[in-house]
DNA sequence: ACGGATTTTGGTTGACTATGAATGATTTTG
DNA sequence: CAAAATCATTCATAGTCAACCAAAATCCGT
């Protein structure tokens, strides 16, 4: 088997149990102890996985530990992610009829957000209690939950987004390019985006810069669909875009 | 089992109950004395629970601060409930499809599940969690989030409840008569109740003998249509009806 | 297609860690 | 106060781990 392919696999069983043995892959992938403590070293090293003694755990599942990366990572972009949440959020108005996507980005844009009587739907859980938590009105979709990201995802989650009919709609992305427009690397996820948008009036995209020329594994909306709202582009071709509100 | 395994099913257990003691944990995770006691001092060291002569309690419970009658409630019937419980767990087996209602005894309900092949439907987002996090394939409800209870409710999530047939299903309930059958405060929660009730074959209400004899605001289904999983009936009249499974 | 360089793999070793049982100290309960 | 339960400590054992080495597979230029 090739490595790749058991890093693979090793990461679906992980997904898929929470958690996995040393002795638990032996046998499932047919390889001997210092092969599958190779694999786990690469992953681990890689952030892929948390390697615990006797076998690994998904990463977000660390028991105590701050997760020491993301929480930099996320520091990093604060202040643009901030400036441009903030001006996401006052973009709703009352009686708007809000998607808002998965996302960090679009996390912060809750606690902007001050116009009351808009009834927003979301596909994140943690989206979801912010904002009931702050006394607006939920919808949620239905579908596969998926544990690492909190989301709901899938099939059944684009089925339910059929009745929708949004007038404002926000999302992240992983990657711009004009070519190739606004990508993601899971599929399920895109599935989600994309019927969402479909659905949706008005749609924002809320990226940083650094997220321009990048192309992740799919995509799931063509590069006019919808206006792109960021900050901080250099001399990039992208400032003249039609498409592109720069703060 | 996995160390972390342990700790994350320990942080679990005390979640649900806000309290547990050793002996609970040696059955419950078929772990020693010893490494339980060990187990608790790394969570206690590491900020994660407190600990208490017997066992351990949920961290901020200690001052008893927050929420006194929750968790005094909960501490009132914790045994019966988690024998109950664990009995309901034991009546999942592989390729069942279950739902599993809101609700505390629900909850609880999934600390004791063991078989990896199950898939599950539920209304209430921490369970969707736990689920999803003990590495079960879990869907949610899609609807109208309410915040207090974190459960979907209403029109929306019983038109998303159309589509399933489910093989078994978990209810709780507020007020059991053999009149009014089972009955709960909340219309929009009833809507929930009795729909996947209605989609479900083998159904089971999970009830300390505190419901019996109660009638709450809304019936949501009658008396005979399901099996009653309880504890601790007295002399009365019910323990000799069929569809009750006195443990 | 061939032979040598590189990578990948699986077994072995000794160090390290987790576990469970035993012991006696400490606390709770009646 | 005395019995019972709980607790911390210690110790032997089993399991896990990184490092090393040799065999096998793969790669690459000829």
């Amino acid at each position: 088997m090739l490595t790749e392919e058991r890093f693979a696999r090793i990461l679906s069983i992980l997904e898929s149990m929470g958690s996995v043995t040393v002795q638990q892959l032996m046998t499932e992938l047919d390889a001997s102890e210092s092969t599958i403590r190779r694999d786990l070293n690469a992953l681990a090293a890689d952030g892929q996985l948390t390697k615990v003694h006797g076998g690994a755990i998904l990463k977000n599942a660390a028991y105590g530990t701050t997760d020491d990366e993301v929480l930099h990572r996320r520091e990093r972009n604060r202040e643009a992610k901030m400036t441009i949440a903030r001006y996401a959020a006052g973009l709703i108005t009352a009686g708007d009829f809000v998607y808002i996507d998965a996302g960090t980005t679009t996390d912060l844009m809750i606690d902007y957000i001050t116009d009351k009587n808009a009834v927003f739907v979301t596909n994140a859980v943690t989206h979801a209690k912010k904002l009931a938590g702050r006394g607006f009105t939920v919808y949620i979709l239905g579908g596969e939950f998926k544990a690492v990201t909190e989301a709901i995802v899938g099939e059944e989650a684009v089925a339910s987004l059929e009745k929708y009919n949004f007038t404002k709609g926000f999302w992240g992305t992983n990657g711009i390019t004009r070519e190739r427009g606004f990508s993601t690397p899971e599929v399920k996820e895109a599935m989600v985006k994309q019927k969402s948008m479909q659905n949706c009036k008005q749609r924002y995209v809320l990226a940083d810069a650094s997220k321009f020329n990048q192309i992740s594994s799919v995509t799931f909306a063509p590069f006019e669909s919808a206006q792109i709202i960021t900050t901080g582009l250099g001399q990039t071709a992208f400032k003249k875009c039609k498409n592109v509100i720069q703060i």
